[in-house]
DNA sequence: AGGCCTCCTGCAAAGGTTTGCAGCAGACGT
DNA sequence: ACGTCTGCTGCAAACCTTTGCAGGAGGCCT
């Protein structure tokens, strides 16, 4: 196996030096156009493959990057992460993936275990906290994802434009008694989202009920199924997609009916949220976009280090929510 | 930033020598318990972490592995990952991942730039010629899920017994009219699909109209509605759950009902078919077992190069199969 | 006391590549 | 004819570890 054709043997099959090899590779303006593509052909006869270990020990540079995220399995990172890793190889860079399954000490240590691998890592929705992360920082260059941290260059979702965006279009369809399912209390996003969204409940006279700290998952959406259905609460905002549809499916075993009964809106908007019945609406980010800028961020030279890409975040209304039940029981019923 | 504090300072720090270091990692036992606590003690202090890369350079071992996927942001991949890095952290192994979005040539071009960084690399469902990869392995270890090549230790799920009885469970509802939506053509595991379901259907007498190649989406599956629509078949088994889910979704739009109308199952059991409605009757698929299976044979010491697993399938009957209608309307109508 | 063995540590080579420096040949200008 | 400059190539050190070998100290046996 493992024949592993190295420089020396091109050079010795080539009747050059190994410098001039490796000039062809990593600095061909400096070799003759002539020797340079004899090396080629030899280097393409011999089936030679730079050995990336041995060029990160001298130059310091891997040629790879990590991607940190919580949970692979959750639906809105895929997306994120095939858009990383093509923004990454367009650079040719190889990335790694680490799952943190949700915990901040695993990511500490994914980070530092990471950090000599690589030349720069990306944290997705980190859930370690501030300080944490600034004495990292100077392991590895890091660039965050939904997450902002003074002086690090980060690309973030703006979850609050979209919550207002989501509250407007409840109380626009007459819902007053809203409902925030929150997601886990060290995500950052999660900050942001309630407090957008106990502003615009209040700017628009709804009252918010806020329930959580919640898993980000199917299960975590739907264990709030009864407290929602008890509540009279008519309209609710998800943390996320996931969890919203798991509040839909939990409303449904109680026999309460999305939209009739209760509207729902989730965050993401993952590729499933259209597969459901009711079809989720939903505040959709662009998580695809996200992980390419990331990349971008972090491979580009720094003319602004530290800086921080808002994306813009946009409502999809599909068939989750509807008229308040007031309304509609008014117009058929005129009660 | 990079301050990389390597063997050598320690080795300064704590007055030995660097090989003493070294070995204090890599060969504890070697070295007196006084003098290792005391260059543990450096190493912590001074924050040493050893590098990989150099390690690698001298060892041949990365602690590195691959895995080469059609597309991540298929929900049948996170699953597999997941468990595989888990396995692979297990054993301080980190993993690259890597796309291929369904193009062989690509698959190839990707095991050559990661075969030398990685000690081994899982290709899950490969598309590439058996010829392609046996000379692949050359250069590398390989292990592959869902695909077998004569020589080379694979963990496949045995989806052929999956599609007896997922075959078996229609014609038992009395569905004699059937169709078969295959996937991508260069999947193995398409082609046993496809061999194991022609010939149940003809055991079980009931007639199999093959539909494909699709691609492994939502659309590829909604994109034959039509056909199944007019072609008069009443039960249906898809290449995957995605593309049943798209199935459903492409026949509702039809008017045609699942499963009043026509019965569809899945091949996977991905968790988006629970949410889903109808639910997804289903073929499961133990990917997570399968992608730890694959990172244990890639790791494991050889006691059988070429140890092919095989784990079996279970057919989950959920909401989207039902009694073919030809005799529901007999029971109702007595016609 | 001598020999041998064990336990530990130091020495130095090796692994594949990059890169600053130096050298060489030829071209060009004067 | 000489000097200078440019373009190309070779030389060798360096990157950080691992590891086979050798050597030293001390213990134990005969």
């Amino acid at each position: 196996m493992r024949v592993a054709v190295t420089i020396r043997e091109v050079a010795r099959a080539c009747g050059v030096h190994i410098s001039t090899v490796s000039r062809t590779f990593s600095a061909p303006h400096l070799v003759n156009p002539e020797t340079r593509s004899r090396v080629l052909a030899c280097a393409q006869a011999l089936g030679y493959r730079p050995n990336r270990a041995a060029r990160a020990l001298i130059t310091g540079r891997t040629h790879n990057i990590g991607l940190i995220v919580a949970d692979i399995a959750n639906p809105f990172f895929p997306p994120m992460i095939k858009a990383a890793e093509a923004a990454a190889r367009d650079r040719d860079y190889h990335v790694f993936i680490a799952n943190t399954n949700e915990d901040p000490a695993v990511e500490e240590e994914l980070v530092h275990a990471l950090a000599k691998q690589v030349d720069g890592l990306v944290l997705c929705s980190p859930r370690m906290d501030d300080a944490v992360i600034t004495r990292l920082r100077r392991e590895v260059r890091l660039v965050t994802i939904n997450r902002r941290v003074a002086g690090l260059p980060a690309v973030v979702m703006d979850v609050a434009q979209g919550a207002r965006r989501a509250i407007a279009h409840l109380t626009g369809l007459g819902h007053r008694a809203l409902a925030l399912l929150t997601g886990p209390s060290g995500a950052w996003t999660n900050a942001a989202l309630r407090r957008a969204a106990t502003l615009a409940a209040r700017a628009e006279g709804a009252s918010l009920t806020v329930l959580g700290p919640n898993p980000p998952t199917e299960s975590g959406g739907a264990a709030r199924a009864e407290q929602i259905a008890r509540a009279g609460v008519t309209g609710v905002l998800a943390y996320n997609d996931v969890m919203a549809i798991g509040l839909i499916d939990g409303l449904s075993a109680l026999g309460v009916q999305v939209p009739r009964d209760v509207s729902v809106v989730g965050i993401d908007d993952i590729a499933l949220g259209r597969l459901t019945r009711p079809k989720l609406t939903t505040v959709a980010t662009p998580t695809a976009r996200a992980g390419r800028i990331a990349v971008d961020l972090l491979l580009a030279p720094d003319d602004d280090p530290g800086r921080q890409v808002t994306l813009d975040t946009d409502l999809v209304i599909r068939d989750s929510t509807g008229p308040a039940p007031h309304l509609a029981r008014a117009a058929t019923t005129d009660r």
